[in-house]
RNA sequence: GGCCCGUUCGUCUAGUGGUUAGGACUCAGGAUUUUCAUUCCUGCAACAGGGGUUCGAUUCCCCUACGGGCUACCA
């Protein structure tokens, strides 16, 4: 594997430089050619990065950089310069793996004696391993993590925080947040690793705190791709009001919303559940006493709650677990009153009587 | 290999020539909640190593180690 033996710098050496411009002229009919940049010998160029500050290296480690190539179009080093110069560009901010080849650019910005931009390198987002964040160990783009069910304001400021720290210990920003106080100087120097656990726990803030039109307006989407009908927007309402306070993602909303939009499928133990006699008690006197009114407020539904377990003398996992399991499907869930609330009184009704 | 950049809890980070080295995520324990979730409280956990400079270094300088980036007629 190691060809280069030399340790040196492999440079190109300058072998076209001394040809004549007869010789110049008959090579550029005939055969292929490029243009490069010559580098000035024994020299230092020195520019001022905003992060790092003063950076200089020696000119003759510097090759000399192709900046036409034999297919007549520029590199990037020359297009970028050139075009950077041409829209005005006042401040070039990137990755720090373009630091190395900085001062090509700089020497280019002299040659042409133009105004050199403001240089700001960023700290490289990194893998769990520290590397610099590449596709094969995971997600990069935005789009994946959009994909996923991370959410834009999440994903702006969880990034803006790496890297970059305010003065107090804040942590959640807002975009105009960060317009008021982002400021390059105070971004740090070294690589982040990019920590998903911490992205979740973001982005579960986001999905408790922004207005619940906006979790409404990124979920509908998602929702609707399950085949779910969303057009009761009073009750999506309340179903996202419930989900997004168990989920970090719009897509881990799914979960506890299906008892709301699916048939509900029951376990052997379920059943066995719910048929039992205490089971049976409850639920039967809870649906007729439900029948009997047609309007009922939460705070209603949870005296009832408490009167059957008065009245059947069942308390505790045995009045809630049946009650939970025959309109929800599972033992964990909302709040008795709550689930009721999202149900609808005719469809909790629907749902009990089919055990009993 | 060469050149460049970096190094505070596992991770993101604050910070100072003299601090109990602070916060957040994760994890553990607890409180609230009929359950789950939420919320709240408490706890675990760090200045890479060695030399200097200094009355005193995590902080300033040097070296080493480690990590990363770049080394294209890619960007």
């Amino acid at each position: 594997m190691k060809l280069a033996t030399n340790k040196e710098h492999i440079k190109y050496d300058r072998h076209c430089l001394n040809l004549s411009q007869d010789e110049i002229k008959a090579k550029m009919e005939g055969e292929p050619y490029v243009i490069r940049m010559k580098v000035p010998d024994g020299e230092e160029v020195v520019f001022y990065d905003v992060v790092r500050e003063r950076v200089a290296i020696q000119c003759d480690e510097i090759d000399d950089q192709v900046l036409i190539k034999s297919d007549g179009f520029p590199t990037y080093h020359f297009a970028n310069v050139v075009d950077d110069h041409l829209m005005g560009i006042t401040h070039v901010m990137r990755g720090e793996e373009w630091l190395p080849s900085t001062p090509k650019h700089v020497l280019l910005y002299q040659f042409f004696n133009w105004k050199l931009p403001k240089f700001i390198h960023l700290p490289l987002l990194l893998n769990p391993d520290k590397s610099k964040l590449s596709k094969r160990q995971g997600d990069v783009s935005v789009e994946d993590y959009l994909n996923k069910g991370y959410l834009p304001e999440t994903l702006i400021n969880f990034v803006a925080l790496l890297g970059w720290h305010p003065k107090d210990e804040k942590e959640l920003f807002s975009l105009s947040d960060l317009e008021n106080e982002f400021s390059v100087k105070r971004i740090n120097k070294s690589g982040a690793v990019f920590d998903v656990e911490k992205l979740k726990w973001m982005n579960g803030q986001y999905l408790k705190n922004l207005p619940i039109e906006t979790i409404m307006k990124y979920a509908e989407p998602v929702f609707k791709s399950k085949g779910w009908d969303t057009k009761n927007t009073e009750k999506f309402k309340a179903v996202i009001e419930n989900a997004r306070k168990r989920a970090d993602t719009i897509h881990e909303m799914i979960k506890p919303s299906i008892p709301f939009y699916a048939e509900l499928e029951y376990s052997d133990e379920d059943n066995n559940l719910l048929q039992n006699e205490s089971s049976q008690k409850v639920l039967t006197y809870f649906s007729e006493k439900l029948t009997g009114q047609i309007n009922w407020t939460e705070a209603e539904i949870k005296l009832l709650v408490n009167e059957t377990g008065e009245i059947t003398g069942v308390k505790g996992k045995d009045l809630y677990a049946p009650l939970r399991i025959s309109l929800f499907g599972e033992v964990h869930g909302p709040d008795i009153p709550l689930l009721i609330g999202i149900l609808g009184i005719d469809e909790t009704i629907i749902r009990i009587q089919r055990h009993i």
